[in-house]
DNA sequence: AACGGTACCGGACTATTCCTCCGGCTGGCA
DNA sequence: TGCCAGCCGGAGGAATAGTCCGGTACCGTT
C-alpha cells in the first residue's frame, strides 16, 4: 500500500472512532470522510461497506478479547473464567453505542465472509471457555455457543439507550450466567 | 374523523403491515404512502413519526398479548403461564422482521411519553405473571420484570435475520427460563 | 535524478428517502 | 344547497449513500 494511502486509511479509522461514538452506528460516512480531510470517494475505496469501515474501528478490541480468553482456557476455576469472559465481552459489545454488538451478532449469522477472521477467534475462543465449563461441571445446560455469544450481543443491543444502560446489562448478564449454570428443564416448556 | 381520513387512514395501516414484512422496520414511507394511493403529506398528517405508523399496525396484536396475559394471571401452575406468556410475547416480538421487538425495547426505556398505553399494559400484565410465579416459589431469581421484557425483545432483536431464526429463539428463551428458575447466585459473578 | 506507469485521490453527480408546506378541494352539517 | 373546517396532493428542499472518471502523486527502475 502506498505511503498516502496508508495515511488516509489511518485518518479515515481515527475519525470514524470519534464519530461513531458521537453518533452511534448510523455516523454519517460524508462527514467521517470530511472530517478526516479527504473525498468520500477515498473513504469508500478503502471501506467499501460500512461494515468494513466498523471492524477495522474495532479490530484492536477484539484481538484483546480474544488473547484475555485464550488466556484464561488455563485458569484454575473454568466457570469463572467464563463468566470473567462473557463480561468482557459484554463491555466490548457495549462500546461505541452498541456498534459493536450489531456487528457480533451479524458476523455470527451465516458464515459471511466479510465478517473477519477476528470473530471467528472470538467465536473460536468463546466457545472453548464454554466447553471448558461444562466439561468442569459448572454448566449444566447443553447452550450453543453461538447462542450465548448471540445474548452477548442481543443484551448490548437492548440496553443501548437505556440511561442506566451498563448497569442493567449487568443484571442481565447475570440472569444469563444463572441459566448456563442451572441443569437444563426441558420441562419448562409448555407443550402447546 | 371525516370518511375520507378514516379510509386513508386504514389503508396505511394496511399497506404499512404488508410493507413491514417485506422491508422490515425501515420500509421506506413514500413507498407505503404511494402503494396506499396516497401522497406523503397524508402519510405524515396520520402518522407524525414512523413509530405511531408502526404502533398502528402493532396495536391489535398487543392487545391480543395483554388479554392473554390477563387470562394466565388465574391459571393453575404461575410458573407454566409465565412461561407460556414470555413465548407469547418472543412471538409477537418476532413478527415483521424484530420490528415489534424494535419497538417493545423502546416502550421499555425511558418512561415514554410517546410509546403507546398498549406497552405499558403490556408491562404491566408480564410484571403481574413473573411477580406471582415468584410468590409461588417457582422463581427464584430477583428479576426485574423489565430486565426480563428487556430480554424476550434482544432474543426476538439478535435471531431476526438468521435463518433459523425461530428455532434458535426457542433454545434463547428455554436458557433465560433457566435463569428464572434457578437460585440467585450472586457469587458467579467475579470480583474484578 | 529523471521518468513512466500504476493506482490513488478528489469531488461532482445521480439516486433514494425523509419530511414540510401550502394551494385547492371535499365531506359533513345546518 | 351552501359553507367552511380540515383534509388531500404532490412538488420540492435537505440529507445521505454510493459511483465514476479525469487528474495527479507516488514508487520502482534506469
Amino acid at each position: 500500500m502506498r505511503a498516502d494511502a496508508r495515511r488516509n486509511y489511518e485518518k479515515l479509522v481515527e475519525q470514524a472512532r470519534i464519530a461513531f461514538t458521537e453518533f452511534g452506528v448510523d455516523a454519517p460516512l460524508d462527514e467521517i470522510s470530511r472530517r478526516a480531510g479527504v473525498a468520500s470517494g477515498t473513504l469508500y475505496r478503502h471501506f467499501p461497506t460500512r461494515l468494513d469501515l466498523i471492524e477495522a474501528v474495532l479490530a484492536g478490541q477484539i484481538a484483546e478479547l480474544v488473547n484475555l480468553g485464550r488466556g484464561l482456557l488455563t485458569a484454575e476455576d473454568a466457570s469463572a473464567a467464563l463468566s470473567r469472559w462473557l463480561r468482557a465481552a459484554l463491555a466490548h459489545a457495549l462500546t461505541y453505542r452498541g456498534l459493536a454488538a450489531a456487528v457480533m451478532n451479524s458476523a455470527l449469522d451465516q458464515d459471511n465472509d466479510r465478517a473477519s477472521t477476528w470473530h471467528a477467534q472470538m467465536f473460536e475462543v468463546g466457545a472453548a471457555l464454554l466447553a471448558r465449563a461444562r466439561r468442569s461441571g459448572a454448566v449444566g445446560a447443553d447452550a450453543d455457543p453461538a447462542d450465548v455469544l448471540k445474548m452477548v450481543g442481543a443484551i448490548a443491543w437492548a440496553v443501548q439507550d437505556a440511561p442506566d444502560g451498563s448497569t442493567q446489562a449487568d443484571r442481565m448478564l447475570t440472569l444469563l450466567m444463572n441459566g448456563l449454570h442451572a441443569p437444563h428443564r426441558s420441562d419448562s416448556r409448555p407443550e402447546e
